[in-house]
RNA sequence: GGGCUGGUAGUUCAGCUGGUAUGAACGCCUGACUUGCACUCAGGAGGUCGGGGGUUCAAAUCCCCCCCAGUCCA
């Protein structure tokens, strides 16, 4: 994809001198003032140069992080635009990803698809923002790449009819911001043409390069990329992105961004790692060259370590022992960072999502820290990040103690992963050694890895420990990407049945929905639009509610010229709501019907959806402010609640949310729904609004429980909560990692489930014939006589074995044959075939004669059982009770086996049991001669 | 959402192609010898082989379902 050169042809670069050049490095196009500039002048792999800026800052002064922030928002504040606060970090409010990873994505999609107002036009906002894909490109770049920064946008969106500005003025404010507030030349300022593309968007962009770093990228989004083909968008949007951390590393020209945005709190962590002797020249002249490198799953740290240590004129081997712990102390400030971002916005780690998001995370922070000898230092470095941060973003503060528990609770058990780890290798090394293999292979690597989470650095350390080698391949993650790609199978497309019913209701007009006038309505009369395919009818109004949020739809009746028909199902189709009907007649369009719901269900329903609302809130009030519904599903007899916490819930906890929940029903409450523009709605109550997820539209409808809880939500509520009545919660459990369920249920069907909880507990006291307050006691009492008695029991058996072995009851033995000097005990057992039992006697026979060989049998009508065991003489005498077994078993119908020594067979043919056996002497008999 | 491991004695684990859990080590109990640092020696106790179905004469082992734990990817 590329942009004609006219799409970068501004009057700006014309009315100051620019001229257009092509960099024989890179081979892409750029704007200098600069006649002697030859490269595009960024810093990057191909090596069109290297930072100049270092001990030697551009600018007038130098900034703090904070105090760009400020010259950035206030130089576009003082041009028009109005300051906008950033937004958390975690994209509640999309679907479609997890993170906030740039500035506009605030504004996406109903800003920029033209379906809601952006909050101010233009405006300007600093976002934090999060990329994990840079993660290993954090430390090794020196600042360039972090995986928490704070990107600066000013937008503009311009509407078919209002011109905001585009590509010249930006530019311009852009020059004006470098030139004039932070004082570069005019002639070190570089534009270089670019295309940017992401999220299904395109659009001409411009970098702008000062001494080597791209400090800001100036996007201008106005296509829609559909089948490779570029479409105009109706909204052309400018999407600047000013890399905030850039500047101020820019302006202070230190060796990294890191010394620039950290500054005494990297002295810190510094200090902390015991890197205090830092040969500051060295590591600047590595810093200086330090944009060539670009680390991916594909390029090896290797690799770019060698030709920096070329550049700089030292030993690859020195450089790497130099630059491995600054580099993995500057990843440390980053990561930790963006540790206590996330977590302070409420994720839970966990091994799914945005969760699991934060456990990579955390985990690599760990091994970062483990690698650095220092991994009992986390909880002090996360904590100076948060009072270092907490100035600018003070939620962090609130959030310290939840923080701390659940990093405590996160590195416990990566703790216990690792020690997991430690036996497994240990075994596996063993195993190794014995074979005489000197090396742990590969796919023992990869699959501690991907099934034991080990990470190879530490499976080497441990392999190490036994004297294995092991040679972590640099492209290890690549190969793990492999695997994944050998092993998934294609996922088989979802088919929407409905999509015909969408484009056959995509011309009707709005349904009003009654629910919303009035949630009690339980009758309506209205008109039918459209009836398809004798099934499906379209209304002008309803309030038969569709599923949505976790609620099921409504059903009920139509009638209409004296018939009555069932509605089995109702779904909103756009802005449609469509009912699927089963009758024999169907309403024709024009008609007028009237629709009755059924109003049990109804009302159920709402008492549910209501009483999800109050847990949650309680739920809020015990756990903590990390709690956010995952899902739920609203039933009739019992309704479900998934909320983010990062342990197992207590019965304790359980029952304090159960008790809030239902003081919360007795303050009776009033609940308020209101439809207001998504702005107003974020502004007033927060991101917290969005607990079920993203909610499309331009308007939101939100619901206020007192002041118990607020939340967008489509689903129909009662007035007050009193009419709930009581909320039991019947269980608790864990669905994934991270992800508690409480299922509970409202009203009767509480009560119910109260009852039917008291009816087993009764039932129990029966049969144990206890009273129920002593249950617990009489069962583990039980439990205990149970397991003495199995003890006993097997006590017996063997007591049993030994006198009758011993000859005591020599009488119970059907015959005791000499042949050959082989002593054969035959016995039938009769019914009692316990196969144990046959087993000691034998063994205590055969311990007490090794020439003996023992025969037994025995039916108890069903199964007959034969078993030949023979002792250690009577098997170098060529006894093989395997071979007798086997063929005698094979007479009664069944089958058997064994070794020489030891074997047995059955069948079903009970009746042919002592011609088994005869056979059985018969062949032994064979055998000796 | 998809994939991969694992669940056997108090603990960590063996248990191959169905056929004795004579299971191993550590821990525990009893006794002896010793009081020098995982003491040693002798003896012993300890298992619904995660749960439920199925196949089979026979299942820890094979098949299906469920539960629990761990882990990777999106």
């Amino acid at each position: 994809m590329s942009f004609p050169p006219e799409e970068y042809c501004l009057p700006f670069f014309k009315e100051v001198g620019y001229i257009r050049k092509h960099c024989p490095k890179c081979g892409q196009y750029f704007w200098t003032q600069n006649p002697k500039q030859e490269t595009c002048g960024e810093a990057r792999p191909e090596g069109c140069a290297s930072y100049t800026f270092i001990n030697n800052p551009p600018t007038h002064k130098s900034y703090t992080l904070r105090e760009m922030r400020e010259a950035f928002l206030s130089f576009f504040g003082k041009r028009e635009h109005i300051r906008i606060k950033p937004y958390p970090v975690v994209a509640r409010w999309r679907d479609d990803i997890y993170l906030t990873h740039a500035s506009i994505i605030d504004f996406q999609p109903y800003v920029t698809e033209g379906i809601a107002p952006p909050p101010a036009n233009p405006l300007v906002i600093v976002q934090p923002c999060i990329r994990l894909v840079d993660i290993a490109n954090t430390g090794p770049t020196f600042g360039k790449y972090l995986t928490i920064f704070e990107m600066g946008g000013h937008h503009a969106f311009n509407y078919p009819d209002k011109e905001v500005y585009w590509k010249d003025q930006t530019v311009r404010y852009h020059h004006e911001f470098v030139t004039k507030d932070l004082g570069v030349k005019s002639e070190e300022v570089i534009y270089k043409e670019e295309v940017w593309s992401g999220g299904g968007n395109a659009g001409p962009c411009v970098e702008c390069i000062i001494r080597g770093l791209e400090v800001a990228t100036l996007v201008f989004m106005q296509y829609k990329v559909v089948n490779n083909e570029l479409v105009k968008l109706p909204i052309r949007t400018v999407d600047t992105g000013y890399g905030i951390d850039r500047y101020t590393w820019l302006s202070q020209g230190v060796p990294s961004g890191f010394h620039a945005v950290y500054g005494s709190l990297l002295d810190k962590i510094f200090d902390i790692a015991g890197l205090n002797k830092i040969d500051m020249d060295l590591l600047v002249k590595v810093a200086e060259v330090s944009g060539i490198v670009s680390l991916d799953k594909t390029v090896s740290r290797l690799e770019a370590r060698k030709k920096i240590a070329d550049l700089v004129g030292v030993k690859i081997e020195v450089l790497d022992n130099f630059l491995l712990p600054i580099e993995n102390a500057f990843a440390v400030a980053d990561h930790t960072k963006c540790l206590s971002f996330i977590l302070s916005e409420g994720v839970v780690p966990s091994n799914i999502q945005e969760g699991y998001l934060a456990r990579l995370l955390f985990r690599r922070v760990y091994r970062l820290l483990r690698m650095l000898g220092i991994p009992d230092r986390l909880y002090d470095i996360v904590d100076m990040q948060i009072d270092f941060w907490s100035k600018d973003y003070p939620h962090l503060k609130e959030m310290r103690k939840e923080i701390g528990e659940m990093l405590s609770v996160e590195e416990e058990k990566f703790q216990e992963t690792i020690k997991r780890g430690e036996g497994l290798v240990k075994r596996i090394s063993s195993e190794l050694k014995a074979k005489n293999v000197k090396e742990i292979p590969i796919e023992t690597v990869s699959e501690l890895y991907d099934s034991h989470g080990l990470p190879p650095e530490i499976v080497k350390e441990f392999a190490e420990k036994e004297s294995l080698k092991l040679d972590v391949p640099e492209n290890f993650y690549a190969l793990i990407a492999q695997r994944h790609m050998q092993v998934s199978k294609p996922v088989e497309e979802e088919v929407k049945p409905e999509e015909w019913l969408e484009t056959a209701v995509s011309n009707l007009p709005a349904t009003m929905q009654l629910y919303y006038k009035d949630q009690y309505l339980k009758e309506f009369e209205a008109k039918v639009l459209k009836v398809l395919d004798n099934e499906y009818v379209v209304l002008d109004k309803t309030c038969f509610y569709p599923e949505g949020g976790g609620q099921p739809a409504d059903f009920g009746y139509f009638v209409f010229n004296e018939n009555k028909v069932e509605v089995v199902d109702v779904k909103k189709v756009g802005k449609v709501i469509v009912h699927k009907i089963k009758g024999n007649v169907t309403p024709t369009e024009g008609n007028t019907v009237k629709g009755m719901i059924d109003w049990d269900k109804r009302y159920s329903l709402m008492k549910n959806h209501t009483a999800t609302h109050l847990i949650n809130g309680a739920a809020r009030r015990v756990l903590g402010e990390h709690v956010w519904q995952f899902g739920t599903q609203k039933g009739t007899e019992s309704s479900r609640l998934d909320i983010s916490h990062y342990c197992r819930l207590t019965s304790e906890e359980v029952h304090k949310i159960e008790v809030l929940a239902n003081q919360a029903i007795l303050q009776n409450m009033q609940i308020e729904t209101a439809w207001m523009p998504r702005n107003e709605a974020e502004n007033r109550y927060g991101f917290r609004l969005y607990q079920g997820g993203a909610v499309p539209g331009k308007e939101i409808r939100v619901v206020k429980t007192g002041d118990w809880d607020v939340e967008a939500c489509a689903g129909t509520h009662l007035k007050s909560t009193g009419e709930i009545g009581f909320i039991k919660i019947i269980h608790s459990e864990k669905v994934q990692d991270g992800v508690e369920r409480l299922v509970y249920s409202i009203g009767i069907p509480a009560l119910k489930a109260v009852q039917e909880r008291e009816q087993l507990l009764w039932k129990v006291s029966e049969i144990l014939n206890a009273p129920l307050d002593k249950l617990d006691k009489t069962a583990e009492k039980l439990v205990k006589e149970l397991k003495e008695a199995n003890i006993e029991r097997r006590r017996l058996i063997k007591e049993l074995a030994r006198q009758e072995s011993a000859g005591l009851k020599a009488k119970t033995f059907e015959a005791v044959k000499e042949i050959d000097g082989i002593k054969l005990l035959k016995r039938n057992f009769e019914e009692e075939i316990d196969v144990d039992r046959m087993v000691r006697t034998a063994n205590e026979i055969i311990k007490r004669d090794s020439g003996a060989v023992a025969l037994f049998y025995g039916t108890d009508g069903k199964n007959a059982r034969i078993m030949v065991i023979a002792g250690k003489t009577a098997v170098e005498k060529g006894v093989n009770a395997g071979e007798i077994v086997k063929e005698a078993s094979a007479i009664i119908g069944g089958g058997g086996g064994g070794r020489p020594n030891f074997a047995q067979g059955g069948g079903t043919q009970v009746k042919k049991l002592s011609e088994a056996v005869k056979k059985a002497e018969e062949l032994l008999r064979k055998q000796l001669r």
